[in-house]
DNA sequence: GCCGTTTTCGGCCCGACTGTTTTCAGTCG
């Protein structure tokens, strides 16, 4: 059972437990170690193994959780899941995911009306059964029913470009709001997650209630959920929150901080300033014997500042790594968009792309680039036209001819997106790829075969000596397809010990390695990472920009990010120039 | 269920808003 197995169990567990009414500490225990160990580096299994380490020295893994792992390892299921599951069937726990209903009400619902589904749910709702429940009334009920119109499109997060969509066009609704002096986007968005559930708006507004009237003047406004005197909820698009809260400019910095998140980035903030004498709310930091004046609120820096950390890059804010980096005393120093020096993933009008090889490398200039690999699809992407051998050589060719009109600018590199073909192998001969200056392998077909099939295949590709670097090592669509099965661990092994680099595929559909494996990749294997946008057109250049903050958010800096460099100070990186 | 420079018990982040309550529980973030 790998790491995200157990930590679903774990979730299941705390999901249950909730249900149960069980203690909220012990459900929060359930979450923080299904945390732990999806932030692990490594196979817990491989820590169970080894005898000179003890699993229960991982944060949030106490004795009983080791258990339960153990268990989990040797048997592939946990008893006592299974009893809750008996107890609260999924149809049930469905109840308490309709906004409006928690964990509580929904088991109340369960035991005194003996509702299931959320079918019966609605049907008890339209014949007035639950408004007579203690605790319910006519407004809960309606409630209910109105969650449970939209708690199917409420689903799915949106993918962080959609959602930068939608901050785009609030910015400008609000921009023109005379009563807002100081506005900024929080919340998942601002710590640049591949997903959004939501948007959180912070602002200084004088007067508030102006700066609410304006956001329910937003036009495509549906309804709005909730509105008090500093806060707001509207609903957008046919399940998309938009919060926004109003506060006093020098609570602005505080506020920020705190509806940034993430949560568990939060707890530990303010569980080191209760350690200090000092509690943090979204207004500030007050000392404990003085909860009237704040000591710091205006900026995030300062807020930061007074429990003794520097400011976090919004992106770190996981609870991850960010407090043992800051405690460290080395800057965070993240990687930016300028340090990109090349982009080596691209396809033309060969295959599937829209842009000949000239347009994308005078785009390529445009964007800063000095270097670019054109890589379009080989053969066995039929529907993309994928190149043989000769048609690839003719591509080439054509690289050769238009290099001197690009001399001194920019480098295009004689590259191709090789298949990894179903049976193992690459989809061109050795000698084809032993011209190339970049070899990208990546797997397109066949990406339903057994775990064994397809970590073979890849370490089939990276066991090649003209393979460069691995595309889209996971094949993930975000909210479309998940990732093939893979031993990734097995890969990052390879891949270390061939200097085959591994690349973080910036399209925001992909962004393929996730945060997770290529912060391990990066820093536990020390695989330089390759940012590349797989562009199809010249517009498909600017999705870099997701990439960089998908590597922000694993906490790469520009010495982990190989295409930082110069081509030339890039090839000692790679076995293929050993 | 976890954890310990307040250590093996007794804590565990903090507040807005709503609905159904007469002082608060539940939900949400």
């Amino acid at each position: 059972m790998d790491n995200q197995s157990i930590a679903e169990v774990f979730e299941q567990m705390a999901e249950l437990l909730e249900f149960k009414g069980e203690n909220p500490f012990r459900i929060r225990a359930y979450h923080n170690g299904a945390k732990a160990i999806l932030d692990l580096d490594e196979p817990v299994a491989q820590i169970l193994e080894d005898p000179s380490r003890k699993l229960s020295d991982v944060p949030g893994i106490g004795k009983t959780l080791v258990d339960k792992i153990t268990v989990l390892v040797a048997t592939g299921s946990l008893p006592q899941l299974l009893e809750l599951q008996e107890q609260f069937p999924a149809s049930v726990l469905a109840m308490a995911r309709v906004p409006g209903l928690g964990a509580k009400k929904a088991a109340r619902l369960h035991q005194e009306l003996g509702i299931d589904n959320l079918a019966e749910l609605k049907t008890a709702c339209e014949t007035d059964q639950v408004s007579g429940l203690k605790g319910f009334g006519k407004k809960s009920q309606q409630t209910i029913l109105d969650g449970l119109a939209i708690a199917q499109a409420a689903a799915q997060r949106k993918k962080w470009v959609n959602a930068d969509g939608w901050v785009a066009r609030l910015r400008s609704h609000l921009s023109s709001c005379d009563a807002i002096e100081r506005m900024e986007f929080a919340g998942s968005y601002r710590r640049g997650r591949e997903t959004c559930g939501d948007l959180d708006i912070l602002v200084v507004a004088d007067p508030a209630a102006a700066a609410m009237d304006h956001l329910e003047a937003f036009p495509p406004r549906k309804e709005t959920i909730l509105r008090g005197d500093t806060k707001i909820s509207i609903r957008v698009d046919e399940a998309f929150q938009v919060d926004m809260r109003v506060v006093a400019a020098d609570q602005f910095g505080a506020a920020l901080q705190y509806f940034t998140g993430s949560q568990a980035h939060n707890v530990r903030v303010r569980s080191m300033a209760k350690a200090q004498g000092l509690k943090v709310n979204e207004y500030g930091v007050f000392r404990e014997d003085d909860p009237e004046h704040s000591i710091a609120g205006g900026e995030e820096q300062e807020v930061y500042a007074a429990i003794g950390l520097p400011w976090v890059p919004p992106e770190l804010r996981e609870d991850r790594l960010e407090f043992d980096w800051a405690k460290s005393g080395d800057p965070f120093d993240l990687i930016e968009l300028k340090d990109i020096c090349s982009d080596l993933h691209m396809h033309t009008t060969a295959t599937d792309g829209e842009a000949t090889i000239g347009d994308m490398a005078d785009a390529a200039i445009a964007r800063g680039l000095t270097a670019i690999a054109i890589t379009d699809h080989s053969q066995r992407v039929a529907m993309a036209r994928g190149l043989d051998p000769q048609r690839l050589r003719e591509q080439w060719a054509r690289i050769d001819q238009l290099r001197p009109q690009y001399e001194g600018r920019l480098t295009i590199l004689k590259g191709i997106e090789c298949d990894i073909l179903e049976g193992g192998g690459m989809d061109l001969p050795d000698d084809v790829l032993a011209e190339a200056d970049w070899v990208l392998a990546s797997v397109h077909y066949g990406q339903r075969q057994s775990r064994e099939q397809i970590t073979d295949r890849i370490l089939g590709a990276i066991a090649n000596p003209h393979v460069t670097a691995i595309a889209h090592p996971t094949g993930r669509l975000i909210n479309r397809r998940e990732a093939y099965q893979v031993d990734i661990d097995a890969v990052f092994q390879a891949a270390a010990e061939t200097s085959t680099l591994l690349e973080l595929n910036a399209n925001p559909s992909r962004l393929d390695l996730h945060e997770v494996h290529c912060q391990t990749a990066s820093r536990r294997y020390n695989i330089p990472i390759v940012i590349n946008t797989d562009a199809h057109s010249i517009d498909g250049l600017d999705v870099m920009q997701y990439g960089i903050l998908q590597a922000r958010r694993a906490g790469l800096q520009k010495q982990h990010v190989a295409n930082a460099r110069s081509w030339d100070a890039m090839k000692p990186l790679m076995g293929k120039y050993r």
